[in-house]
DNA sequence: AGCCAAGCTGCAGTCACTGCATAATGAATT
DNA sequence: AATTCATTATGCAGTGACTGCAGCTTGGCT
């Protein structure tokens, strides 16, 4: 049990996006991992329940837990991030937590595919990890929207650098937000994912006051 | 460039602790890593340089980047707990944040090496990944603390259960200050630990109350 | 018909890691 | 001193992820 082997840092980025391949390929893999568990699952096994050769797998797909989580570049959504620009509540982090709702760090795709996914995706906390990791990639972007509200909270003698530490400093305690969140939904027996980020949402405001020391 | 492979999750944990083969493997490990990088450095290329066989290696080591990073878990300084417990100041995350400084993270041991593992590390996003990655160990029991000063803070309407889930989410929002600040390490020219760990607690200082939203 | 690029494939190789079975060592027992 | 036993090291063969390379096929284009 638990063979292993496999770590991050691709060279080159394989070709396709949306090929009929590429799909067959992901929907074998979400399917074996679902039946069988992420470990258990094998790229040979995938192969064959996809009828293509092992090679043709790794011309799509640069590592096994990509035919899984998939290959999009998770992306905020443009209209919650206007939203959030403009609004200028007092909940800044709780409003951020909306931007990085788990649902919306699916491109937009088959819908059927995407409850697979995320079922497969939570039944295996390695992939629950690699799929947090991809997280990061959003980080700089979500610092950079978060410095616009950011910026008008800021007090004289802070610097425009300082205000842009602070935005990443922020977007890193939302991807801890996230964290906990998907850990949330992993060890909740149930639990719908609105429902987690609602209840999280109002967690931190409830908890927030009392880390800022009143 | 970029050998891969190597996932988590070993099953049963490898012998040892203290040997000596251990410790010649780890010196090795980590100089050669420094050397060439660690991707660069193959199991085999360790074994040889501490003269032993491949399947020792993996007697003392379940993986390639615990020969690197080290196999003690990592945990709270006992004074700095008491401390932080005893405290009521208003700074509850920033004081919170010194129980997790970097330095914390590893236990008492030859500082020679402890140096060097520290350039290994930060040498290499992987490695840097993976050890952010143990400190999810801590992550239960630093919950526990702060559960000590937030149980003070809680309003009537508030269940112990809820309290306990503030506490961790505070743990994951200090997973992501740690994560801040092992940025500014890594892409910071150079900053010292413990200064990177000051600048952090005075940013989050001056952050929170625009988060909490006064 | 002739050509070209894209996609698929096999093949051989590397590297991390595992199970198993076998030595070598030394300390504890008889 | 001979025996037993646990610990540690080692070889060997195998699995599984992943890569580079070279060759084949296919459909569209001229």
């Amino acid at each position: 049990m638990s063979r292993t082997d496999a770590p991050r840092a691709r060279s080159s980025a394989p070709t396709s996006r949306g090929t009929a391949t590429a799909r067959r390929i992901e929907s074998s893999a979400v399917a074996l991992v679902i039946q069988h568990g992420y470990d258990a699952t094998t790229v040979d096994m995938i192969c064959a329940d996809a009828g293509i050769s092992q090679r043709t797998f790794f011309n799509h797909f640069a590592t096994k837990d990509a035919a899984v989580i998939g290959t999009d570049v998770p992306r905020l959504d443009e209209s919650r991030v206007r939203a959030f620009i403009a609004a200028s509540g007092p909940n800044l982090l709780a409003d951020a937590a909306e931007l990085i709702a788990l649902p919306g760090l699916d491109g937009a795709m088959d819908p059927q595919l995407m409850r697979q996914r995320m079922r497969a995706i939570t039944s295996s906390a390695e992939l629950m990890q690699r799929q947090l990791e991809r997280f990061a990639s959003i980080e700089a972007e979500l610092a950079e929207v978060i410095e616009y509200r950011l910026a008008r909270l800021s007090t004289p003698d802070e610097s425009a650098a300082e205000v842009r530490e602070q935005s990443r400093l922020t977007a890193h305690l939302l991807a801890g937000i996230l964290r906990y969140s998907a850990d949330a939904l992993m060890s909740g027996d149930s639990a719908s994912v609105p429902a987690i980020v609602a209840q999280t949402r109002d967690r931190l405001t409830a908890l927030l006051p009392k880390l800022a020391g009143r």
